[in-house]
DNA sequence: GTGAAAGCGCTAACAA
DNA sequence: TTGTTAGCGCTTTCAC
């Protein structure tokens, strides 16, 4: 800045002033300023107006993967609404895995960030205490943890296996089984399964067909292996839930392979509206979280939360999944 | 660090070092002052660190879309290659528009990352002296620019494009259409359909069946409606390569929903290796680019040229794409 | 509409 | 091993 106040011969903090809007310089001064910046090529340095302002304009968010269609759908509702209020996503991920987590976490807030949005409920204690004592909003999404650190953006992932299992009971299903990942890393998933078996019992149903198909991330190839490994320990299987739609759609093109004609000898169904389960033949049934509407709501309360924007929303927002029924539960 | 220091005892500077590795400091000084920062909830102050040191450990990327596995898969392997080292991704999307990497391009760098990597090798021509005059490594991903601006990890999407018409044309198949996005936006697409007629005029093959999918990034659904319009158009088509693997797996699906039989009646090819086309009935013949060696090469590129690693590397990779031929194209 | 002084929270450099 | 001084590049505050 000095540099350009030289050239032009004004102070710094005239060239200061200039560089925002809504501040009072002279129209020709700025005009001048404006150009002595493209002249020497400057570029605002803002992680010293970040130091004074004490404010950084960033966002820390923490997903489990960024190979993750569902949670890149968030990041880009949460982006977008961020982006017109001059915020910026600082995004981490976390393997699916609450000591990096915690690691993170603790990265993410020494660069100052105005909130934080971390992605599921549970945390290791010293996480808690450090997204705790941050000073700043804390968003929990794509959950409704027991004890929220602060607000939530979420839905009850084992509910919505609840659905799931109802929808597979109420056309005649009975001897269903879960696919997922193995338990103690991705606690939706874990949701689900507990939904899974909580509504099978519910309905008086045998919960015992658990099929663990590796560690989170769950995907397609290994749900179709998760299959293979399914149909021998019971063949006798006549409805699948997985526990995500990449798994769902490895199971579907299993039976494929097996001459397992889907939804006539087995019904699939898959969880959160991937692209892949409603182009598929058949299409598969699933429930969709509106991924994309979490991301924006917690951008929404975020800014409200900030002082940013006029609306005072209810911080604790409540998304509702929807039961998409295709034709890949419908014999 | 100055209540910290008021608390143990110490000057300011004494915690600034205890907080370091690779210091001096008293070992009961330094357990004190860890002590002390646990029970105060000290979080360290990067920003000033930042300023202070003119080091702020970004690295700075942009890719076209957040929500492409492909990305995605590249994002991994940078950012798990500059963790060791301290750096830290700071990462934001363009939507494949030029104009908006200029404006992301200039949002990054006042934050002053140490390095950027931008996907792709087609930018504004204030973009281009931005990162030119940024003073700091710029690597070029994804592709073979022929200016390139500072360093290259990619490989030329037309070549590719042609091993995949070399392939259909040597099994047979001559009346080839292409489905990509429109022109324009994705440059990498554009490449790939340039290669593509250029390979077909190569073998004397009529280059004319090209479908316009929509605006890029083209999907699963877009892939199936541009199949329909292409059978519309020219029902006599024997072959169709398409911009990604999620076009041609919607195109898989659509064919599947005429009855065309794929193979037999239609062969396709996509890109990328995404997870579907291995795992699809039948699965689908592509190009692997390496999507996650893009991210880990340019990971070792940058840490040679921040002096962060010993390794003298080729400064330009090229990543050479691998032909994966599968029974989509073999009849 | 403009400028001077001070300081954001850290650390390099030097001194002890 | 520890402390003092100065300053990174901005912006707040106050004065003119």
């Amino acid at each position: 800045m000095q540099d350009i106040a030289r050239k032009v011969g004004v102070s710094p903090m005239t060239v200061s002033r200039a560089l925002r809007d809504g501040t009072s310089v002279n129209t020709q001064t700025r005009e001048a300023i404006r150009q002595a910046v493209e002249e020497l090529g400057y570029v605002f340095d803002s992680t010293a107006a970040n130091l004074r302002q004490q404010r950084t304009g960033f966002v820390a968010v923490t997903i489990p993967s960024i190979n993750n269609a569902n949670f890149a759908d968030t990041v880009r509702g949460l982006s977008d609404g961020l982006k017109v209020h001059g915020l910026q996503p600082l995004l981490g991920y976390t393997d699916y895995d609450i000591d990096q987590e915690e690691a993170l976490v603790e990265q993410l807030l020494r660069r100052r960030p105005e909130a934080i949005v971390v992605t599921g409920g549970q945390h290791t204690p010293r996480c808690r205490r450090l997204l705790e004592s941050a000073g700043i909003p804390v968003v929990e999404i794509w959950d409704l943890p027991g004890q929220p650190v602060g607000h939530v953006v979420g839905f009850s992932n084992a509910a919505a296996a609840g659905m799931l299992i109802d929808h597979l009971v109420s056309t005649g299903r009975t001897r269903i089984a879960f696919i997922g990942g193995e338990a103690g890393r991705d606690s939706r998933g874990a949701d689900r399964r507990a939904g899974f078996i909580a509504a099978m019992q519910r309905h008086g149903l045998d919960a015992t067909r658990l099929i663990a198909a590796g560690v989170p991330p769950v995907s397609m190839l290994e749900g179709a292996a998760a299959t293979r490994a399914l149909l021998q320990q019971a063949p006798d299987t006549d409805a699948v839930l997985c526990v995500s739609d990449l798994v769902a759609f490895g199971a579907l093109t299993e039976c494929q392979r097996l001459g397992i004609a889907v939804p006539d000898q087995m019904a699939i169904a898959g969880f959160g509206n991937y692209e892949v389960a409603e182009i598929c033949v058949p299409p598969l049934t699933t429930v969709n979280p509106f991924p994309e509407q979490i991301g924006r709501q917690t951008a929404a309360t975020l800014l409200s939360l900030l002082g940013l924007s006029a609306d005072n929303l209810p911080q604790n927002s409540k998304i509702s999944p929807e039961l998409l029924v295709r034709a890949s539960t419908l014999s």
